[in-house]
DNA sequence: AATGAATGAGGTTTCATTCAT
DNA sequence: TATGAATGAAACCTCATTCAT
């Protein structure tokens, strides 16, 4: 009747292709775990901010941990996309790098409580969500390398930690970002400024 | 090499006793907040390992958070005494930020529980420790502010952050770090490496 | 002997079904407020006596003062229709305040673990249920302002005190009553005629 | 060397007399038994208020329920004292009555804790201090017995029930009373009032 | 007389999850 | 798909009391 997307199908048909249960879940878990990170968000409080009671919420994901998961997924599909757009053109590598970072870090403080969501809550080596999300990250993070291996560095370049460096300081911005003092395209712009310009010279 | 940073013994040497009740208890608090992070963690588990009742604990702290506080007041004050004592010595101004670094890896990465307690658990702005161990640290990275001011750095050179992407990129290595592949003061010096070869050229 | 009184059933037949969980509840916490007193009286001993888990008591309340409020609910309310249907019919002014006084006894005084937790658990002013149970007391109060102010006095019968005194003295009797010397009714028919009846003659 | 009373005598003697420990103990348990309740107030707060640790109150009362005992004692006798000085003249006996009520109300309402901590505290048949405490109530009410059996009262005056319920209205003041609307001598002449005049003209 | 430390019991409440409906 | 009720475990913390010093 509907289109194959329309997940609530078996309610009349409402608004076109409205956020599913599913996506309010997980938009609700994002904001959850934002604020009060992974551990302290509990069940009933992302049921609630999702419009439904706790026990409704098992019958669409079956753990809070499928929750943390499937925030995660979200949040480094997005960014990979932005990515992926940002780097989409011809440009000359250092400016490509800088496209990356730029699509990066507006991904991150843009306000998106996904990437809040995912940067708050790096999961411990012992959770058992820890490898699912450690692919993903590495998966994402490959982009870098390859935008790296581009780069024409120096012999002595070490291009891990160069990637290692510039992921980090980017990822630990949301620490000290404010966005009355800065704009993630000037801290982008900056950081990789500060890389550059030595060995471009 | 040297023994400064052995982080088990009692510090400077204060009192000649053994570790007090409540240093057993901060051991305690911060190897449970390393391991399982701060809401995770909980009284009873920190008390026990202390080798006592959970009970016992609220003669020394009033509460969790004050635990969270104290770990932090040590694990600052360890980093912040190792990084002086590495700046302590008359050293051009790039020799001193790289010794500084290096010490502020080695402090972070050299397996001490104090230091990842304290990286792991980046308080919520909503905490009611948030404002405490954020002037601490603030205090800590002031450290680095006066570093930066010595460097002999272009008019353009933005000084802050510049602060914030080594300290971030530093801080966020706790995440990938491994003993096999790297050493603290390898990244110390690579990472201001990076940062140096254009500007000092 | 009637049966208007009696407490244990569900009420003026709302629904046929057995009472409910949360009126077992309610029950529950009336016996131990009325044994043990608010304060000693543990949410647990509540919930083992209504045949369930500590933690399944708050599916019916939220918190262990509202429990409280919820049992003065029902202890007002009931002895408010006992006095209600006690001066509905015609009588004469110091009748009806006899019959009134006789409802509120009975009530009081017949062994109903309601009545029993009301008195024994005057809230104290900082107490959070205190509002809400205040206003609950003066309403049914407001019962015997009306038919003190029926009353043939004298100009200079401070009507409020003796409101005052006469409920007081029913109130406290809770203190001292003994159903092996007194009965509910001859209280009330004494108390009223001590004040109707010149004593200094 | 000093006087007999003086219990603290084995500290150099520092004021005449000045409240001994036991005493300044006493009156910071009636204050927070008047404040909380007996059961919620804790020997903590207790210690805490005269100004010692909770351990160290146990070197001068064995239990929490002793101090509770100390305080009626106290309590009582204050009031007994009171009363038995407001009957010492000769007087009528209505008058004599009615100055026995005012003295119990100047005690009651006029701001002492101890008698605060007095009405709040009926123990329950189940405490262990109950029979202790309700002999101390038992003599003190017989003075009022004493008084009424004075009184000239008609042949079916029931003089049980006529000094419960003088007392239990006053009793039960403790609960409404507010220094803004009544004074303690207005109660007492005007609930005396009540049972000697006739109020059914 | 005083106390710091300790304790076992127990307080209220929240947790993630299950299950019958 | 949704939920109300339930649950066992566990959370943080406070309790009255004890004891060695």
């Amino acid at each position: 009747m509907t289109t194959a997307l329309d997940t609530t199908s078996p309610q009349p048909v409402k608004r076109r292709s409205r956020p599913s249960r599913r996506e309010e879940l997980l938009r609700a878990a994002a904001e959850c775990f934002a604020e009060s990170g992974y551990t302290a968000a509990s069940v009933r409080a992302i049921a609630t901010r999702a419009g439904m009671q706790a026990a409704s919420l098992y019958c669409h994901y079956p753990s809070k941990a499928d929750l943390l998961i499937g925030v995660h997924e979200i949040g480094i599909e997005r960014i990979t996309q932005a990515v992926r757009e940002a780097i989409h053109t011809e440009l000359p590598p250092w400016e490509r790098l800088e496209a990356a970072c730029t699509a990066h870090m507006r991904s991150l403080l843009g306000g998106d409580v996904f990437f809040e969501a995912l940067m708050r809550n790096v999961p411990l080596r012992t959770d058992p969500a820890y490898r699912a999300i450690r692919e993903m990250r590495a998966e994402y993070e490959a982009l870098f390398s390859d935008l790296l291996d581009d780069l024409p560095l120096p012999a002595d370049g070490d291009r891990r930690k160069l990637r290692l460096m510039l992921l980090g300081a980017m990822s630990w911005s949301f620490t000290w970002f404010s966005a009355d003092r800065d704009t993630p395209e000037d801290i982008a712009r900056t950081f990789v400024r500060f890389l550059r310009q030595p060995l471009d010279a």
